[in-house]
DNA sequence: AAGGACCGCAACCGCGATCAG
DNA sequence: TCTGATCGCGGTTGCGGTCCT
């Protein structure tokens, strides 16, 4: 292995690029892919590092880079995302199209966080700063970090997914196995939509309209049919239906305590292994049990869900407002 | 008009995770 | 299994432009 001497990094150029570096790397880049990013300078004739390459590239030269000023639908992703995911700019990319997770992470940094501020809202718990705590915030909290569970969930699963494929591939390749077409890619819950669906006025799920994300292919069809019929069909995901239906859990769901203290449901239709934080569940009051399965009855967090509803639209409202429109700027 | 303060954005840095020899 | 290389992510910095006094 090969370290580079203090000679080489000298030589290396750092800071703004050039338009003729980013021609180089274009051209390059468009002939060969960018393959090793380390190799790619000297090949492209570019005095620069490999990181500083791939940098440009995945922040401003590729071709399917929106650039340009955040619309309010994106303003509101954003912010309902950094509620859920914190300052997982990369997880809250992927449900932005287009967008790069510096140019999100720089918009929140500097506009977003400070009218959040402005407006007296913590902009690391999202919660008003003049009242904290109280039973509508604490129960809120519970929501989003429950809702957070399932996101981190499925972006692990996601990477896990990718990286057993990769594996599969290279297996294939080894042994030259025809492998039979590969699965459907699991259905992902979507943790955007829900929450879209979750402040829908009826309490079902509403489209969730341009955001779709392009890793999480959850799946409209199917939660729009379960709209329809506004009652939840028994085995599927219930934790998710319980949201969806402003807390209503209307089915009981086989839940096997585990040693984290999650209850364990199992979508069958999708194959999914379903959990549920019990700290979402009502009182013991509100669970039976029979010989072979435990089953809850929904926790009614109706009239706080109507606060976190008016909450987030009163906060969406104002930060999608023109500064000069509203009274708190 | 000048210069200091502020803002927005591109780029860099450091670290942890993963890969590969 | 170990260790260095590589990659990706989040935090931070530096610079150019704009605003304010």
């Amino acid at each position: 292995m090969v370290r580079s001497n203090g000679h080489e990094k000298m030589e290396l150029k750092k800071g703004p690029w050039t338009r003729e570096e980013d021609q180089k790397l274009l051209a390059y880049i468009e002939e060969h892919g960018h393959g090793s990013w380390r190799a790619l300078p000297a090949k492209a004739g570019l005095q620069r590092c490999g990181k500083s390459c791939r940098l440009r590239w995945t922040n401003y030269l590729r071709p399917d880079i929106k650039r340009g000023k955040f619309s309010s639908q994106e303003e509101k992703a954003i912010i309902r995302l950094h509620a859920l995911l914190g300052n997982r700019w990369s997880a809250i990319a992927t449900h932005l199209p287009k967008r790069t997770d510096n140019e999100i992470k720089n918009y929140w940094n500097t506009r977003l966080k400070k009218r959040l501020t402005r407006m007296g809202i913590d902009p690391v718990t999202h919660k008003p700063k003049e009242n904290p705590g109280g039973s509508a915030q604490s129960r809120h909290a519970a929501v989003v970090s429950h809702m957070a569970q399932w996101e981190t969930a499925r972006l692990e699963a996601e990477t896990r997914l990718v990286r057993e494929s990769k594996l599969l591939s290279k297996l294939q390749l080894l042994h030259k196995i025809t492998a039979p077409p590969p699965p459907p890619p699991p259905p992902c819950l979507d943790v955007l939509k829900v929450w879209q669906a979750s402040a829908a006025p009826n309490g079902f799920f509403v489209s969730a309209g341009c955001l779709d994300s392009p890793t999480s292919t959850l799946n409209f069809s199917v939660n729009s049919s379960m709209t329809t019929g506004g009652v939840a069909d028994a085995g599927k995901v219930e934790g998710y239906y319980c949201m969806q239906e402003r807390g209503r859990f209307d089915n009981s769901v086989q839940m096997v305590p585990d040693n984290s203290c999650v209850f364990v449901g199992h979508d069958h239709i999708h194959n999914l292994q379903v959990s549920m934080d019990p700290t979402l569940l009502t009182s013991a009051s509100d669970c039976y049990n029979n010989s072979t399965t435990t089953s809850y009855a929904a926790p009614d967090i109706g009239g706080d869900f109507e606060d976190n509803k008016n909450y987030w639209n009163d906060l969406l409202n104002l930060v999608s407002s023109p500064p000069l429109e509203s009274p708190v700027f």
